[in-house]
DNA sequence: TGCACTTTGGCAACAGCGTTGCTTAAGTGG
DNA sequence: CCACTTAAGCAACGCTGTTGCCAAAGTGCA
């Protein structure tokens, strides 16, 4: 640990601050005090991230019987990011600029059982797209209007044009299991094609750009972590096609020694129940699913309810989220049954329906853009 | 984070690998290699450590060609840390040396219920005469053996006679539910007398020394964690009049928003078991003691394996090490049973016993030391 | 025995970081 | 209009680990 290693962590530590400060921005002092830094020092490495494009002055706050404070704001248009889903069924894309702001999105169905090689055609070629579209010309810029060049394209906010940028890189999240360090998937589920292909790599080769892939859960996880009101530690619990979820410990992802964390799917509930095909008995995603089949979704509210707990108190957790298609598709029912269980059981930690359309794609793009702000 | 703050965790690292090095002692070149400094900078570390008496020179390698490296090493005279267990009937405390070598031990029995009052009471004798015992005169110089004053004294080491020094401070380590942040008990299981009582303050005051307090299954954890080649994360699994867990990842003990991590007694694993009076159904605890009081040890095992890969899926983690009094009482059974079901499950981690009857009282020392050496 | 060679480890000068002490700038309110 | 308050920059400083250089201490060949 050298001395410039102090540099890249107290910038990045204002630079979280600016990004998450409301919108009004936030003055120097206010930094010193969040930061400890003394007010020279959040002088000095403001005046370095505005050199550098990432910070900017905006506007004065009212005096309080001196000089008003300045107040700073992110740039967001300082870099971007993509974010890549690979579903089961579906690919969608999206770029985000600097804050986490979706700018433009793109959606197409997909046959993840296709194998790596189709696969990562079709994510070349949405990333290409995306890149080249309008909103962030960084590959090719164009000037055409979405709806005539990429139909599918959908630009989440009506963004005044930004400058062509950076894109910092591409964050791919897809299902377990996989080594996220490596950047290889292992016998994705049901898919033994995908095993060992060497993902990450190639898809960097493809699009010249620095790839990060980690586990559809883990990326949904981050993206709800790194929200400005986001609690330190929660378990974000999955339940579409299979059931997973993401641990978040201190405000970091919690990935395990094989990026393996947050199998939640199959623990054990029921020692006598029925068999299931990972070779232990009475899973809870066997059974949450059988309750949804038979469409007792109350039913598998309070079974998923069990296995919450089970995680609130083996990590002593602040708070659930929830998501995933099945919870999307009846949020309250889930929503109240998981936290009635919780209740029963004295657990104080809030419950609450988190996820949404592109919750795991706007993970991915911060799987990127989380190292800028330390975390 | 200022620069001084760059002094304290580089000399932590290097105390670290002195601590960990094996018997022949470390040279200031591997431990440049090893912590990424220059030589430079370990010299001037390594100066500063022995000047503080922390290190000393010891002796040489042989030539490789050139001038032999010289071999550092911890000095463990440098400071003592007192370990303090309360368990429900038993009160263990015990000194360690900067290693966390035993110096002294001392057990006597114990009523946890009794109160915070007359339990205090005990530990405070305890913790003043192991101080004024022979080994480590730092309160009280005597010259008497052991066995003439404190007939429970065993020393462990026939050391001879460190000279008198600094004792660091006291780890306690107790049931919980507790709050170590606050260093107070909550409704400590069964005995709910504790609740509240300030134990940290309490006995800082009495002893005149800094007091740590932490759950029993963390403190083993953490003793667990800090030997040389304890793996990066583990669980450590209590089956003893209860039965609980204490959570390494990453190298660090996780105890979670309110010191509650490692709840694993109230994991669900039968959805329509037998109540507990935790408010829940099907608990481990509950199975797995029912089991033993039934002699069904290796069913009992069986359960626990269940629990165990629980969490080893989880939290991805490596390895699970077994101890407290029931498993103690049969290790092989409970290894095998628990190695059966993990592998069972195509789970890698191995299992072993590794709880033994000072663990805990050992962990609560490394309460006291492990901020010294960065941990 | 002598000398070239290798390796260790200390000394001195250096660059980078945040801090302290002071000054200047920009408002408010009597 | 002026005293007062607050913000923020400049200069000097102390601390860190780094680089460049050199002395010390061994080995091994002639």
């Amino acid at each position: 640990m050298n001395v410039p290693a102090l540099r890249s962590p107290n910038a990045a530590l204002v630079l979280d601050l600016l990004r998450t400060a409301d919108e009004t921005g936030i003055s120097r002092l206010e930094l010193a005090e969040r930061t400890g830094l003394t007010p020279q020092a959040v002088s000095k490495i403001t005046a370095r991230l505005r050199s550098e494009g990432l910070a900017t002055e905006a506007g004065h706050r009212a005096s309080t019987g001196g000089k008003p404070r300045t107040v700073l704001r992110l740039v967001p248009t300082a870099g971007y990011a993509v974010g890549v889903h690979l579903d089961r069924d579906e690919l969608t894309t999206l770029l985000t600029d600097l804050a986490g702001t979706v700018v433009a999105r793109r959606t197409r169905a997909l046959d993840l059982g296709a194998g790596a090689g189709p696969v990562l055609d079709a994510v070349t070629e949405e990333v290409r797209g995306l890149l080249s579209g309008p909103t962030a010309g960084a590959v090719e810029p164009a000037r055409e209007p979405a709806h005539e060049r990429t139909p599918t394209l959908t630009p989440a906010v009506p963004t005044p044009a930004p400058a062509p940028t950076s894109v910092l890189g591409v964050g791919v999240a897809m299902p377990g299991p996989l080594d996220h360090r490596a950047g290889v998937p292992g016998r994705v589920t049901g898919f033994p094609e995908w095993e060992g292909h060497p993902v990450r790599e190639e898809l960097a080769r493809r699009l010249g750009l620095p790839v990060v892939l980690d586990k559809d859960t883990n990326a949904a996880a981050l993206g709800l972590a790194v929200r400005p009101a986001a609690p330190g530690s929660f378990a974000y619990v999955h339940l579409g096609t299979g059931l997973g979820a993401g641990l978040v410990l201190g405000g970091a992802p919690l990935r395990g020694d094989r990026t393996g964390a947050g199998e939640l799917g199959h623990q054990t509930v029921q020692l006598d129940g029925p068999p299931c095909g990972c070779g232990g008995r009475g899973c809870l995603e066997v059974l949450c699913l059988a309750a949804v089949a038979r469409g007792d979704a109350a039913g598998a509210a309070r079974i998923l309810g069990a296995g919450a707990a089970n995680v609130v108190r083996l990590l002593d957790i602040d708070q659930v989220l929830l998501g995933g298609r099945l919870v999307l598709a009846a949020p309250e029912v889930f929503a109240g049954g998981v936290r009635e269980v919780l209740a029963g059981l004295g657990l104080p930690a809030p419950v609450s329906v988190a996820g949404e359309r592109d919750t795991v794609a706007e993970g991915a793009a911060w799987l990127v853009l989380t190292p800028i702000f330390g975390k």
